[in-house]
DNA sequence: TTGTACGCGTTATCAA
DNA sequence: TTGATAACGCGTACAA
């Protein structure tokens, strides 16, 4: 402690959080200390006394996949304008490890949780009982920030509609009904049977790895070339990185993208972009995605101080516009 | 504090730390009291107490680009050996910035710093007197773990001469002589001299945006193709994300990839293995990164619990070799 | 404006 | 094997 300087803690901790409250004489004093003991302020004391760690915990499956990394890497940024730290644990799709992670979460007071795996069901996460948000995934119980998947269901077919496509076709994994990317099929096949395209939704499991992905999608790719051979092909992919994938494996057959094949992605995740051909995708809002969730978090971390948990009775659940991003494989 | 069990707090304590210091009954009892009364145990009390807060941060430039979120997720995935959770933040090459975030790391007492973000000298990071290492770069006045550059930049000289190339060309921005990256330029301009390759240095500022690389990495290959006719031309590009940038520019105008050209990249991060024909590289072992990380760390913290800094006074400086990953830009 | 006294939940030390 | 006590550094009354 720094009464070396002659003043009390009392002072000391004024100074700390609120300088002002301080002569500026003593701060200059207190400023100079210090300097010269090289002390520093010891935040987890300060959290001992109030609560407030001002740490959230964040838990994402992977950072492996372009999406993921993305979403971390503007949480993080969100520090400047919410002043949160994150701790940062990957999940593996194992539900033990997952839960183990947010014991240690707890232990550390995190004020709350930011969950993108969808290892834990939303019943279990929400039995916790402390602020959480997640994205993307099973929501039911907690309060989540999802991109409307529904409409870019919709976004996507109407682009390949419109690029003169004769057949539509949607590969997607089984998605259960209750997680956000089941609205993109509903939505690609609704429009299609409104406007009376013809249409195809295709259930696939690409698998987890890279290998197993460019099997998956190469086998799809040569079933299709086989059944529509006079036809121009509209393919939405259930996100960018499988879409690349298929432009690559139809460059590689062709040397260049054919008329006949339209292409769109889901995201808007950089690969999109630096594709050899920049593919149109469905763009999630990552930047808002992220602001939402910690405006969510804070909502609740309010209601928490003022032990109202009544306002988390009912999950919020916010939905954001995905927006279309054309570029060249749907020219 | 659950002292409504009739135990003191002593003995939960214990039960904490070592739950076999209490009787096998007593283990019971607290485990039970524990549920019912949905108590957690609080590790922040415990840094007060001892001052370990078994976490560590981490200063990453961003987490946009492929190696920093591998070299991120690895790091991560440490805590099922080391135990150590991580607060994570992106410099965004602002030196100020990344001040405030250590000065925050600091208040927050962790345990040890990992930087890989450039923008702070070593000297700099060594007065901060805290257990600390940096991942590729420059690292004169404290602890690192580089990848043998020089070693990597022989390693690529070689399979391009081996492949047959006429000439051979390394493409890298005008890193400074005290940055690990510089001993690639060293060890492929040696390998090219001792071996009397024709051989060419370009040095380079692709920018940092996508489509600043992209710009001046077309412009390079224009370059080299009205210069290098008739001749079979290796080129060793300074990362994946580049060499890949190349290699769609190449097959954009040639449908495939020409047998005049061998292509060679560094860092084997996942686009040089899913690029539209994979990338050979020059790989950096990243798992071994990351561990040798935490094992200078936590050298570092051991010292320092002791108050032995003369443990310190010489900086650590761990180098591991790369590994060639012949892919099929080099047949 | 500044100081005193106490509490936050845990560990270390010593004693029983 | 367990308990009592002090201490970690800061916030918060309340008092001066």
């Amino acid at each position: 402690m720094a009464e070396y300087t002659g003043f009390s803690k009392t002072t000391i901790s004024r100074y700390f959080s609120n300088p002002d409250s301080v002569t500026l004489e003593n701060q200059d004093k207190i400023a100079h200390a210090l300097e010269t003991l090289n002390y520093k302020e010891n935040k987890l004391a300060r959290v001992m006394a109030n609560g407030k760690t001002e740490i959230i915990g964040v838990i994402i499956p992977n950072l492996y996949m372009h999406y993921y990394s993305n979403v971390l890497d503007h949480i993080i940024s969100t520090y400047e304008k919410y002043g949160y730290k994150f701790i940062v644990f990957a999940g593996k799709d194992d539900a033990d490890v997952e839960r183990r992670y947010i014991s240690e979460l707890l232990a550390y007071k995190t004020e709350g949780l930011i969950v993108l795996s969808h290892t834990l069901p939303s019943k279990e996460l929400s039995a916790y009982n402390i602020p959480l948000v997640t994205i993307e995934r099973e929501d039911k119980y907690v309060c989540s920030v999802n991109t409307d998947n529904y409409m870019g269901g919709i976004q996507a077919a109407t682009i390949l509609s419109k690029s003169g496509c004769d057949i539509l076709i949607h590969a997607n994994s089984d998605v259960p009904e209750d997680v956000p990317a089941y609205g993109r099929i509903k939505g690609f096949k609704n429009f299609c049977e409104k406007n009376k395209c013809d249409y195809n939704i295709l259930i696939r499991d690409f698998g987890k790895t890279y290998d197993e992905n460019y099997a998956g999608i190469k086998n799809m790719f040569e079933e299709t070339e086989a059944k529509y051979i006079n036809k121009t092909v509209g393919i939405f992919m259930s996100n960018d990185t499988h879409a690349n994938i298929l432009l690559n494996i139809i460059i590689k057959k062709y040397g260049k993208l054919p008329d006949k094949y339209k292409i769109v992605g889901f995201d808007n995740s950089p690969i999109s972009k630096e594709a050899i051909v920049p593919i149109t995708t469905v763009g999630q809002q990552v930047d808002k995605i992220a602001d939402e969730a910690m405006q969510i978090l804070t909502v609740q971390i309010n209601a928490f101080k003022k032990r109202k948990p009544e306002l988390l009775s009912k999950p919020i659940h916010k939905v954001l516009t995905p927006i279309l991003i054309r570029r060249e494989t749907t020219r």
